[in-house]
DNA sequence: ACAAGTATGTTGTTTTAACAACAAGGAGGG
DNA sequence: CCCTCCTTGTTGTTAAAACAACATACTTGT
Protein backbone atom coordinates (compact mmCIF):
# COMPACT_ATOMS: atom_id res chain seq x y z
CA UNK A 1 0.00 0.00 0.00
CA UNK A 2 1.54 3.28 -0.82
CA UNK A 3 0.96 5.52 1.94
CA UNK A 4 2.69 8.60 0.83
CA UNK A 5 0.32 8.65 -2.65
CA UNK A 6 -2.71 8.04 -0.02
CA UNK A 7 -1.34 10.68 2.29
CA UNK A 8 -1.39 13.51 -0.27
CA UNK A 9 -5.30 12.77 -1.46
CA UNK A 10 -7.98 15.02 -0.19
CA UNK A 11 -9.49 12.32 2.30
CA UNK A 12 -6.43 11.48 3.63
CA UNK A 13 -4.97 15.32 4.00
CA UNK A 14 -3.15 16.11 7.03
CA UNK A 15 -2.40 12.56 7.89
CA UNK A 16 1.28 11.20 8.04
CA UNK A 17 2.44 7.73 5.93
CA UNK A 18 3.18 6.34 9.14
CA UNK A 19 -0.28 7.44 10.83
CA UNK A 20 -2.68 5.71 8.12
CA UNK A 21 -0.95 2.83 8.56
CA UNK A 22 -2.25 2.35 12.07
CA UNK A 23 -5.73 3.84 10.63
CA UNK A 24 -6.42 1.77 8.64
CA UNK A 25 -6.07 -1.44 10.88
CA UNK A 26 -8.73 0.66 12.86
CA UNK A 27 -11.04 1.21 9.66
CA UNK A 28 -10.81 -2.38 8.00
CA UNK A 29 -9.64 -0.66 4.64
CA UNK A 30 -10.13 -3.49 2.16
CA UNK A 31 -8.75 -3.30 -1.65
CA UNK A 32 -10.12 -5.05 -4.58
CA UNK A 33 -9.36 -5.08 -8.07
CA UNK A 34 -11.69 -4.52 -11.08
CA UNK A 35 -11.33 -5.30 -15.02
CA UNK A 36 -12.07 -2.46 -17.77
CA UNK A 37 -16.03 -2.53 -17.44
CA UNK A 38 -16.48 -4.15 -14.48
CA UNK A 39 -19.77 -2.86 -12.62
CA UNK A 40 -18.08 -1.71 -8.74
CA UNK A 41 -21.39 -0.34 -7.65
CA UNK A 42 -25.14 -0.77 -9.16
CA UNK A 43 -27.51 1.35 -9.43
CA UNK A 44 -30.21 0.45 -6.81
CA UNK A 45 -27.69 -0.68 -4.50
CA UNK A 46 -27.88 0.08 -0.37
CA UNK A 47 -23.75 1.21 -0.39
CA UNK A 48 -22.10 1.03 3.37
CA UNK A 49 -18.91 1.73 2.21
CA UNK A 50 -16.77 4.55 0.07
CA UNK A 51 -14.48 3.67 -2.84
CA UNK A 52 -10.94 5.40 -3.12
CA UNK A 53 -9.64 4.83 -6.62
CA UNK A 54 -6.24 4.11 -6.47
CA UNK A 55 -5.02 3.56 -9.92
CA UNK A 56 -6.81 3.25 -13.37
CA UNK A 57 -10.67 5.05 -13.21
CA UNK A 58 -14.14 5.21 -12.39
CA UNK A 59 -17.01 6.42 -14.67
CA UNK A 60 -19.84 7.20 -12.60
CA UNK A 61 -22.77 6.28 -15.29
CA UNK A 62 -26.38 7.47 -15.05
CA UNK A 63 -28.60 4.49 -16.96
CA UNK A 64 -31.96 5.95 -17.62
CA UNK A 65 -35.44 4.46 -18.11
CA UNK A 66 -34.92 3.95 -21.85
CA UNK A 67 -31.54 2.39 -21.87
CA UNK A 68 -29.48 5.22 -22.37
CA UNK A 69 -26.53 5.35 -20.66
CA UNK A 70 -25.01 8.82 -19.75
CA UNK A 71 -21.56 9.61 -18.09
CA UNK A 72 -21.86 11.76 -15.25
CA UNK A 73 -18.67 11.72 -14.01
CA UNK A 74 -15.28 10.74 -14.13
CA UNK A 75 -12.96 9.39 -10.64
CA UNK A 76 -9.30 9.85 -10.81
CA UNK A 77 -7.25 7.98 -8.67
CA UNK A 78 -7.13 9.74 -5.29
CA UNK A 79 -10.18 11.07 -5.74
CA UNK A 80 -13.48 8.95 -3.97
CA UNK A 81 -16.71 8.39 -5.24
CA UNK A 82 -20.56 6.80 -3.27
CA UNK A 83 -19.24 8.76 -0.46
CA UNK A 84 -22.73 10.42 0.18
CA UNK A 85 -24.71 7.21 -0.06
CA UNK A 86 -22.11 5.90 2.07
CA UNK A 87 -22.62 8.48 4.78
CA UNK A 88 -26.58 8.22 4.32
CA UNK A 89 -27.34 4.48 5.57
CA UNK A 90 -30.18 2.90 3.55
CA UNK A 91 -29.81 5.38 0.70
CA UNK A 92 -30.14 3.50 -2.45
CA UNK A 93 -27.61 4.85 -4.88
CA UNK A 94 -29.08 6.81 -7.80
CA UNK A 95 -25.92 5.88 -10.16
CA UNK A 96 -23.84 3.50 -11.23
CA UNK A 97 -19.85 2.90 -11.01
CA UNK A 98 -18.12 1.26 -13.64
CA UNK A 99 -13.97 0.62 -13.86
CA UNK A 100 -13.60 2.56 -17.33
CA UNK A 101 -10.30 0.86 -17.23
CA UNK A 102 -8.17 -2.11 -14.96
CA UNK A 103 -9.01 -0.39 -11.74
CA UNK A 104 -8.25 -0.46 -8.08
CA UNK A 105 -10.18 0.53 -5.56
CA UNK A 106 -9.78 0.91 -1.82
CA UNK A 107 -13.59 0.75 0.22
CA UNK A 108 -13.51 1.94 3.69
CA UNK A 109 -16.79 0.89 5.76
CA UNK A 110 -17.92 4.59 6.54
CA UNK A 111 -20.05 2.76 9.54
CA UNK A 112 -16.41 2.54 10.73
CA UNK A 113 -15.33 5.67 9.38
CA UNK A 114 -18.28 7.52 11.54
CA UNK A 115 -18.00 5.14 14.48
CA UNK A 116 -16.25 7.17 17.52
CA UNK A 117 -13.46 4.44 18.14
CA UNK A 118 -12.50 4.04 21.78
CA UNK A 119 -8.87 4.53 20.91
CA UNK A 120 -9.74 7.75 20.31
CA UNK A 121 -7.29 7.92 17.15
CA UNK A 122 -6.93 11.30 16.31
CA UNK A 123 -7.02 10.68 12.39
CA UNK A 124 -10.31 9.39 12.53
CA UNK A 125 -11.52 12.89 13.57
CA UNK A 126 -9.20 14.58 10.98
CA UNK A 127 -10.83 12.00 8.62
CA UNK A 128 -14.53 12.93 9.40
CA UNK A 129 -13.15 16.95 8.90
CA UNK A 130 -11.90 15.67 5.30
CA UNK A 131 -15.55 14.19 4.88
CA UNK A 132 -16.56 17.26 5.62
CA UNK A 133 -14.91 19.09 2.83
CA UNK A 134 -15.30 16.80 0.02
CA UNK A 135 -19.00 16.82 0.52
CA UNK A 136 -19.36 20.31 0.93
CA UNK A 137 -17.54 21.18 -2.20
CA UNK A 138 -19.57 18.57 -3.87
CA UNK A 139 -22.66 20.43 -2.70
CA UNK A 140 -21.10 23.87 -3.86
CA UNK A 141 -20.48 21.96 -7.11
CA UNK A 142 -24.35 20.47 -7.10
CA UNK A 143 -25.73 24.03 -6.58
CA UNK A 144 -23.73 25.47 -8.87
CA UNK A 145 -25.11 23.00 -11.64
CA UNK A 146 -28.68 23.31 -10.65
CA UNK A 147 -27.99 27.03 -11.32
CA UNK A 148 -26.60 26.85 -14.49
CA UNK A 149 -29.56 24.69 -15.40
CA UNK A 150 -32.65 26.78 -13.58
CA UNK A 151 -32.89 29.14 -16.92
CA UNK A 152 -35.40 28.05 -19.78
CA UNK A 153 -33.24 29.13 -22.58
CA UNK A 154 -30.05 27.68 -23.88
CA UNK A 155 -28.69 30.67 -24.25
CA UNK A 156 -29.78 31.61 -20.38
CA UNK A 157 -27.91 28.30 -19.35
CA UNK A 158 -24.47 29.19 -21.33
CA UNK A 159 -24.45 32.62 -20.45
CA UNK A 160 -24.34 31.25 -16.51
CA UNK A 161 -22.03 28.58 -16.79
CA UNK A 162 -19.65 30.51 -19.46
CA UNK A 163 -20.04 33.30 -16.51
CA UNK A 164 -19.25 31.89 -13.82
CA UNK A 165 -15.67 30.15 -16.08
CA UNK A 166 -15.04 33.53 -16.56
CA UNK A 167 -15.19 35.02 -13.11
CA UNK A 168 -13.78 31.35 -11.44
CA UNK A 169 -10.77 31.82 -13.38
CA UNK A 170 -10.41 35.70 -13.24
CA UNK A 171 -10.46 36.29 -17.48
CA UNK A 172 -12.88 37.21 -20.02
CA UNK A 173 -10.60 34.57 -21.65
CA UNK A 174 -10.45 30.78 -20.39
CA UNK A 175 -11.01 27.37 -21.39
CA UNK A 176 -13.25 25.24 -20.28
CA UNK A 177 -13.30 21.39 -19.25
CA UNK A 178 -15.86 20.14 -21.30
CA UNK A 179 -16.13 19.23 -24.91
CA UNK A 180 -19.03 20.26 -26.37
CA UNK A 181 -21.58 17.08 -25.90
CA UNK A 182 -20.23 16.97 -22.18
CA UNK A 183 -20.78 20.69 -21.81
CA UNK A 184 -24.56 20.30 -23.24
CA UNK A 185 -24.92 17.15 -21.03
CA UNK A 186 -24.11 19.37 -17.95
CA UNK A 187 -26.54 21.67 -19.31
CA UNK A 188 -28.79 19.39 -19.78
CA UNK A 189 -29.31 20.94 -23.56
CA UNK A 190 -28.97 18.82 -27.13
CA UNK A 191 -25.88 19.06 -28.24
CA UNK A 192 -26.93 20.57 -32.10
CA UNK A 193 -28.86 23.01 -30.33
CA UNK A 194 -26.50 24.15 -28.03
CA UNK A 195 -23.61 24.69 -30.70
CA UNK A 196 -26.41 26.68 -32.85
CA UNK A 197 -26.99 28.74 -30.20
CA UNK A 198 -23.01 29.38 -29.53
CA UNK A 199 -22.62 30.48 -33.20
CA UNK A 200 -25.81 32.91 -32.97
CA UNK A 201 -23.99 34.46 -29.96
CA UNK A 202 -20.97 34.53 -31.78
CA UNK A 203 -23.01 36.76 -34.15
CA UNK A 204 -24.62 38.81 -31.91
CA UNK A 205 -21.31 39.71 -30.15
CA UNK A 206 -21.38 38.66 -27.10
CA UNK A 207 -18.06 36.16 -27.18
CA UNK A 208 -15.69 34.54 -28.98
CA UNK A 209 -14.75 30.54 -29.51
CA UNK A 210 -12.57 28.23 -30.72
CA UNK A 211 -13.27 24.98 -29.50
CA UNK A 212 -13.05 25.28 -25.93
CA UNK A 213 -11.22 28.50 -25.99
CA UNK A 214 -13.87 31.04 -25.13
CA UNK A 215 -13.56 34.80 -24.85
CA UNK A 216 -16.55 37.08 -23.43
CA UNK A 217 -16.45 40.33 -25.21
CA UNK A 218 -20.17 41.38 -24.61
CA UNK A 219 -20.80 39.89 -21.34
CA UNK A 220 -20.36 41.06 -18.14
CA UNK A 221 -19.08 38.01 -15.92
CA UNK A 222 -20.91 39.40 -12.90
CA UNK A 223 -24.13 39.33 -15.15
CA UNK A 224 -24.52 35.71 -14.98
CA UNK A 225 -24.68 35.26 -11.32
CA UNK B 1 -30.79 29.53 26.08
CA UNK B 2 -33.06 26.27 25.28
CA UNK B 3 -30.30 24.06 25.49
CA UNK B 4 -33.03 21.31 25.43
CA UNK B 5 -34.83 22.36 21.97
CA UNK B 6 -31.17 22.79 20.41
CA UNK B 7 -30.05 19.17 21.59
CA UNK B 8 -32.97 18.07 19.75
CA UNK B 9 -31.92 19.31 16.54
CA UNK B 10 -29.96 17.14 13.37
CA UNK B 11 -27.08 19.11 14.14
CA UNK B 12 -26.71 18.79 18.04
CA UNK B 13 -28.01 15.20 18.11
CA UNK B 14 -26.13 12.92 20.83
CA UNK B 15 -25.08 15.95 22.63
CA UNK B 16 -26.66 16.49 26.09
CA UNK B 17 -28.27 20.03 26.63
CA UNK B 18 -25.33 20.50 29.76
CA UNK B 19 -22.37 19.05 27.33
CA UNK B 20 -24.04 22.10 24.48
CA UNK B 21 -23.59 24.66 27.31
CA UNK B 22 -19.71 23.92 27.48
CA UNK B 23 -19.97 23.54 23.99
CA UNK B 24 -20.80 26.87 23.43
CA UNK B 25 -18.40 28.98 24.89
CA UNK B 26 -15.92 26.49 22.79
CA UNK B 27 -17.14 27.70 19.55
CA UNK B 28 -18.13 31.70 20.37
CA UNK B 29 -22.16 31.22 19.39
CA UNK B 30 -23.63 34.00 18.72
CA UNK B 31 -27.69 34.94 18.63
CA UNK B 32 -28.87 37.42 16.44
CA UNK B 33 -32.55 38.81 15.91
CA UNK B 34 -33.72 40.08 12.66
CA UNK B 35 -37.11 41.81 11.59
CA UNK B 36 -39.53 40.26 8.60
CA UNK B 37 -37.77 40.62 5.35
CA UNK B 38 -34.29 41.24 6.84
CA UNK B 39 -31.62 40.22 4.24
CA UNK B 40 -29.13 38.01 6.94
CA UNK B 41 -26.74 36.61 3.94
CA UNK B 42 -26.70 38.79 0.70
CA UNK B 43 -25.26 36.65 -2.48
CA UNK B 44 -22.00 37.02 -3.30
CA UNK B 45 -21.09 37.16 0.07
CA UNK B 46 -18.38 35.59 1.72
CA UNK B 47 -19.42 33.54 4.58
CA UNK B 48 -17.56 32.30 7.96
CA UNK B 49 -20.49 31.04 10.04
CA UNK B 50 -23.34 28.93 9.62
CA UNK B 51 -26.81 29.94 10.69
CA UNK B 52 -29.32 27.79 12.72
CA UNK B 53 -33.09 29.41 13.12
CA UNK B 54 -34.09 29.76 16.00
CA UNK B 55 -37.35 31.20 15.92
CA UNK B 56 -39.35 32.39 12.59
CA UNK B 57 -38.74 31.61 9.06
CA UNK B 58 -35.96 32.07 6.41
CA UNK B 59 -36.31 31.91 2.85
CA UNK B 60 -33.09 30.79 0.76
CA UNK B 61 -33.76 33.16 -2.17
CA UNK B 62 -32.28 33.75 -5.96
CA UNK B 63 -32.25 36.89 -7.42
CA UNK B 64 -31.20 36.30 -11.10
CA UNK B 65 -30.15 38.46 -13.52
CA UNK B 66 -33.16 39.99 -14.54
CA UNK B 67 -34.43 40.77 -11.09
CA UNK B 68 -36.76 37.49 -10.91
CA UNK B 69 -37.01 36.53 -6.52
CA UNK B 70 -37.59 32.60 -6.93
CA UNK B 71 -37.40 31.21 -3.27
CA UNK B 72 -35.71 27.81 -3.10
CA UNK B 73 -36.10 26.87 0.13
CA UNK B 74 -37.40 27.47 3.73
CA UNK B 75 -35.59 27.53 6.77
CA UNK B 76 -37.19 26.52 9.82
CA UNK B 77 -36.54 26.22 13.28
CA UNK B 78 -33.64 23.53 14.52
CA UNK B 79 -32.91 23.81 10.62
CA UNK B 80 -29.11 25.15 9.39
CA UNK B 81 -28.42 27.33 6.55
CA UNK B 82 -25.00 28.33 4.70
CA UNK B 83 -23.40 25.36 6.40
CA UNK B 84 -22.13 24.63 3.17
CA UNK B 85 -20.48 28.18 2.00
CA UNK B 86 -19.26 28.30 5.80
CA UNK B 87 -17.45 24.78 5.21
CA UNK B 88 -15.91 26.09 2.16
CA UNK B 89 -13.62 28.84 2.84
CA UNK B 90 -14.16 31.77 0.64
CA UNK B 91 -16.92 30.36 -1.58
CA UNK B 92 -19.27 33.22 -2.35
CA UNK B 93 -23.18 32.75 -1.65
CA UNK B 94 -25.47 31.81 -4.81
CA UNK B 95 -27.99 32.41 -2.92
CA UNK B 96 -29.54 35.17 -0.44
CA UNK B 97 -31.06 34.62 3.18
CA UNK B 98 -33.98 36.50 4.14
CA UNK B 99 -35.86 36.57 7.24
CA UNK B 100 -39.20 35.52 6.20
CA UNK B 101 -40.70 36.61 9.47
CA UNK B 102 -39.43 38.08 12.74
CA UNK B 103 -36.67 35.94 13.00
CA UNK B 104 -33.96 34.63 15.51
CA UNK B 105 -30.62 33.26 14.55
CA UNK B 106 -27.89 31.30 15.67
CA UNK B 107 -24.20 31.65 13.89
CA UNK B 108 -22.22 29.16 14.27
CA UNK B 109 -18.22 30.00 12.97
CA UNK B 110 -16.93 27.10 11.02
CA UNK B 111 -13.54 28.29 11.72
CA UNK B 112 -13.84 27.24 14.81
CA UNK B 113 -15.90 23.97 14.51
CA UNK B 114 -13.36 23.03 12.05
CA UNK B 115 -10.89 23.49 14.18
CA UNK B 116 -9.29 20.80 16.75
CA UNK B 117 -10.08 22.36 19.81
CA UNK B 118 -7.08 21.03 22.33
CA UNK B 119 -9.51 20.86 25.01
CA UNK B 120 -10.53 17.87 23.23
CA UNK B 121 -13.96 18.20 24.05
CA UNK B 122 -15.94 15.55 22.41
CA UNK B 123 -19.16 17.01 21.27
CA UNK B 124 -16.77 19.02 18.85
CA UNK B 125 -16.20 15.59 17.14
CA UNK B 126 -20.07 14.87 17.39
CA UNK B 127 -20.97 18.05 16.04
CA UNK B 128 -18.91 17.92 12.85
CA UNK B 129 -20.17 14.07 12.07
CA UNK B 130 -23.53 15.69 12.33
CA UNK B 131 -22.15 18.36 10.05
CA UNK B 132 -21.27 15.69 7.86
CA UNK B 133 -25.11 13.77 8.08
CA UNK B 134 -26.69 17.54 7.25
CA UNK B 135 -24.14 18.00 3.85
CA UNK B 136 -24.79 14.61 3.11
CA UNK B 137 -28.54 14.49 2.94
CA UNK B 138 -28.38 17.77 1.09
CA UNK B 139 -26.16 16.26 -1.25
CA UNK B 140 -28.87 13.63 -2.19
CA UNK B 141 -31.11 15.98 -2.36
CA UNK B 142 -29.57 18.23 -4.89
CA UNK B 143 -28.24 14.96 -6.73
CA UNK B 144 -32.22 13.96 -6.85
CA UNK B 145 -33.44 17.39 -8.32
CA UNK B 146 -30.23 17.21 -10.77
CA UNK B 147 -31.89 13.80 -11.92
CA UNK B 148 -35.54 15.01 -11.47
CA UNK B 149 -34.72 17.78 -14.07
CA UNK B 150 -32.38 15.82 -16.70
CA UNK B 151 -35.17 14.66 -18.80
CA UNK B 152 -35.73 17.16 -21.82
CA UNK B 153 -39.56 16.67 -21.48
CA UNK B 154 -42.11 17.64 -18.83
CA UNK B 155 -43.76 14.69 -19.00
CA UNK B 156 -40.22 12.64 -18.16
CA UNK B 157 -39.28 14.75 -15.22
CA UNK B 158 -42.75 14.42 -13.69
CA UNK B 159 -41.99 10.78 -14.03
CA UNK B 160 -39.07 10.53 -12.47
CA UNK B 161 -40.14 13.01 -9.73
CA UNK B 162 -43.65 10.82 -9.05
CA UNK B 163 -41.79 7.59 -9.52
CA UNK B 164 -39.58 8.57 -6.62
CA UNK B 165 -42.25 10.22 -4.80
CA UNK B 166 -44.29 6.73 -4.89
CA UNK B 167 -41.01 5.15 -3.86
CA UNK B 168 -40.11 6.74 -0.98
CA UNK B 169 -43.79 7.03 0.43
CA UNK B 170 -44.07 3.30 -0.60
CA UNK B 171 -47.13 3.10 -2.25
CA UNK B 172 -48.64 4.30 -5.57
CA UNK B 173 -50.90 6.60 -3.97
CA UNK B 174 -49.39 9.61 -1.95
CA UNK B 175 -49.54 13.02 -1.29
CA UNK B 176 -46.28 15.49 -2.48
CA UNK B 177 -45.04 18.73 -0.64
CA UNK B 178 -45.20 21.14 -3.48
CA UNK B 179 -48.30 22.91 -4.83
CA UNK B 180 -48.11 23.65 -8.91
CA UNK B 181 -45.58 26.68 -8.62
CA UNK B 182 -43.29 24.97 -6.69
CA UNK B 183 -43.45 21.76 -8.27
CA UNK B 184 -43.08 23.53 -11.71
CA UNK B 185 -39.90 25.40 -9.89
CA UNK B 186 -38.36 22.33 -8.99
CA UNK B 187 -38.43 20.53 -12.03
CA UNK B 188 -37.76 24.06 -13.78
CA UNK B 189 -40.59 23.99 -16.27
CA UNK B 190 -43.65 26.46 -16.81
CA UNK B 191 -46.45 25.79 -14.76
CA UNK B 192 -49.45 25.76 -17.01
CA UNK B 193 -47.35 24.12 -19.56
CA UNK B 194 -46.57 21.41 -16.49
CA UNK B 195 -50.34 21.42 -15.52
CA UNK B 196 -51.34 20.80 -18.95
CA UNK B 197 -49.56 17.83 -19.23
CA UNK B 198 -50.30 16.39 -16.25
CA UNK B 199 -54.20 16.60 -17.43
CA UNK B 200 -52.59 14.73 -20.61
CA UNK B 201 -51.10 12.16 -18.71
CA UNK B 202 -54.05 11.25 -16.93
CA UNK B 203 -55.80 11.23 -20.27
CA UNK B 204 -53.32 8.70 -21.21
CA UNK B 205 -54.14 6.92 -18.12
CA UNK B 206 -50.91 7.32 -16.04
CA UNK B 207 -51.76 8.56 -12.93
CA UNK B 208 -54.69 9.92 -11.61
CA UNK B 209 -54.32 13.58 -9.68
CA UNK B 210 -56.43 15.65 -7.70
CA UNK B 211 -54.22 18.78 -5.76
CA UNK B 212 -51.22 17.59 -3.99
CA UNK B 213 -52.98 13.91 -4.19
CA UNK B 214 -51.52 11.24 -6.69
CA UNK B 215 -52.45 8.03 -7.72
CA UNK B 216 -49.95 6.19 -10.38
CA UNK B 217 -52.10 3.76 -12.11
CA UNK B 218 -50.00 3.07 -15.39
CA UNK B 219 -46.61 3.41 -13.84
CA UNK B 220 -44.24 1.04 -12.45
CA UNK B 221 -42.23 3.36 -10.29
CA UNK B 222 -39.01 1.56 -10.20
CA UNK B 223 -39.32 2.54 -13.90
CA UNK B 224 -38.48 6.51 -12.84
CA UNK B 225 -35.64 5.67 -10.75
C1' DA C 1 0.17 9.37 -45.36
C1' DC C 2 -4.02 7.07 -45.00
C1' DA C 3 -8.03 5.30 -43.05
C1' DA C 4 -11.37 5.09 -39.48
C1' DG C 5 -13.38 7.12 -35.89
C1' DT C 6 -14.67 11.56 -33.22
C1' DA C 7 -15.94 16.03 -32.57
C1' DT C 8 -18.05 20.07 -34.23
C1' DG C 9 -20.91 23.09 -36.93
C1' DT C 10 -24.91 23.71 -40.06
C1' DT C 11 -29.47 23.33 -41.89
C1' DG C 12 -34.30 22.13 -42.26
C1' DT C 13 -38.24 19.90 -40.05
C1' DT C 14 -41.01 18.56 -36.29
C1' DT C 15 -42.18 18.55 -31.73
C1' DT C 16 -42.62 20.74 -27.48
C1' DA C 17 -42.58 23.94 -24.09
C1' DA C 18 -42.99 28.79 -22.91
C1' DC C 19 -46.03 32.51 -22.78
C1' DA C 20 -50.26 35.12 -22.28
C1' DA C 21 -54.83 35.37 -21.13
C1' DC C 22 -58.67 33.80 -18.99
C1' DA C 23 -62.24 30.80 -16.42
C1' DA C 24 -63.35 28.05 -12.56
C1' DG C 25 -62.77 26.58 -8.17
C1' DG C 26 -61.23 26.86 -3.15
C1' DA C 27 -59.58 29.51 1.02
C1' DG C 28 -59.75 33.08 4.17
C1' DG C 29 -61.35 37.50 6.14
C1' DG C 30 -64.52 41.01 7.13
C1' DC D 1 -72.45 35.64 2.91
C1' DC D 2 -69.81 38.22 -0.13
C1' DC D 3 -65.63 39.81 -1.68
C1' DT D 4 -60.90 39.18 -2.65
C1' DC D 5 -56.87 36.60 -3.23
C1' DC D 6 -54.70 32.59 -4.57
C1' DT D 7 -54.39 28.30 -6.91
C1' DT D 8 -55.28 25.43 -10.70
C1' DG D 9 -56.70 24.06 -15.25
C1' DT D 10 -57.54 25.29 -20.14
C1' DT D 11 -56.70 27.16 -24.66
C1' DG D 12 -54.43 29.27 -28.59
C1' DT D 13 -50.27 31.39 -30.22
C1' DT D 14 -45.51 31.96 -30.55
C1' DA D 15 -40.92 30.95 -29.88
C1' DA D 16 -37.52 27.67 -29.11
C1' DA D 17 -35.45 23.50 -28.60
C1' DA D 18 -35.17 18.69 -29.95
C1' DC D 19 -34.23 15.78 -33.62
C1' DA D 20 -32.28 13.97 -37.84
C1' DA D 21 -29.11 14.21 -41.33
C1' DC D 22 -25.09 15.67 -43.24
C1' DA D 23 -20.47 18.24 -44.29
C1' DT D 24 -16.21 19.45 -42.41
C1' DA D 25 -12.57 19.46 -39.55
C1' DC D 26 -9.53 17.06 -36.08
C1' DT D 27 -7.48 12.73 -33.92
C1' DT D 28 -5.54 8.48 -33.61
C1' DG D 29 -3.51 4.49 -34.87
C1' DT D 30 -1.30 1.79 -38.37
Amino acid sequence: MDYIFLSKTVLFRGITPEELQGLFGCLQAQVRKYPRGAVIYHAGDPVTALGMVLSGKVSIENDDIWGNKSILDHVFPGQVFAETYACVPGSPLMISAVAAEPTEVLFLDTSRVLHVCEASCDFHNKLVRNLLTIASHKNLNLSRRIFHTSSKSIRGRLLSYLSHQALQQGSREFEIPFNRQQLADYLSVDRSAMSNELSKMQRDGLLQVDRNHFRLTGIDPKDGF
